[in-house]
DNA sequence: CAGAATCCAGCTCGATACTG
DNA sequence: CAGTATCGAGCTGGATTCTG
């Protein structure tokens, strides 16, 4: 995002400049819910493939390994294969996954805090409406 | 999300607590680009309808009426209908809408701090690969 | 001006099956 | 164990058309 308006939303460039605006991009990132569970998981320390995927109930090896793949990919998490028979291998977070997972915590903290009056809005909204 | 791990991800309890768990909530809705930059767009003061639409260039009129509704519904944003000929809509951001809002920049703010250690990351991902 | 309704192309994601 | 490949259902979201 180049040129920001006092609140950071350029909103003329925003779609020109979508594919290196930060904010968009990082939104990308953490849209995903995967991510963001993995991101969390791994907070605790090294965990391998199948240990993921079963901690995090309900997910696809699919979306698991892709999810890992763009983590991997965007600096956030690190593969580490150890040549056992068969192989194993250990994802861990990198430093800069941590200042991403430190930063998304105050999503959870906001979240913790409001969720009730959006839940009780969403009540008076629906009740009004019907 | 009820007990929570230090990092406050609850692995197994996600999905079943999925519809009421506060950071998959708060996940699902800043997910949602439209609604952020609607969010930060109203931030510098009410705006109608057509006004946001052009400033969020790209934005179908579908999305954004969806968008402002589900705002509306969570109590991040507040509708005002003018009886004038014909009507006017104002739509402003709530404090509620405000703290998120301002939450919201701690994420753009790491983008823009660790943008380039990610681009750098995927390059070299990418180099690597090919 | 501020929307609602409809139609449909495209992408996501899960299920399944197979490999080193 | 740690993945990849393929297929298909389903949802998302844009374009278009119409209304108070």
């Amino acid at each position: 995002m180049l040129p920001s308006t006092p609140q950071g939303w350029n909103a003329q460039g925003w779609n020109a400049y979508a594919g290196t605006c930060p904010t968009r991009m990082v939104l990308d990132r953490i849209a995903d819910k995967w991510a963001v569970l993995v991101l969390g998981l791994l907070g605790d320390g090294p965990v391998r493939f199948n240990q993921l995927r079963r901690r995090i109930e309900g997910i696809s090896q699919k979306m698991l390994s892709q999810t890992l793949k763009s983590l991997e990919r965007d600096g956030l998490v690190s593969r580490r294969a150890i040549p056992t028979v068969p192989v194993t291998v250990e994802y861990s977070i990198t430093p800069l996954g941590e200042t991403l997972s430190a930063t998304v915590d105050g999503l959870r903290i906001w979240a913790e805090t409001h969720m009730e009056q959006v839940l009780k809005s969403q009540q008076q909204y629906d009740a009004a409406a019907a």
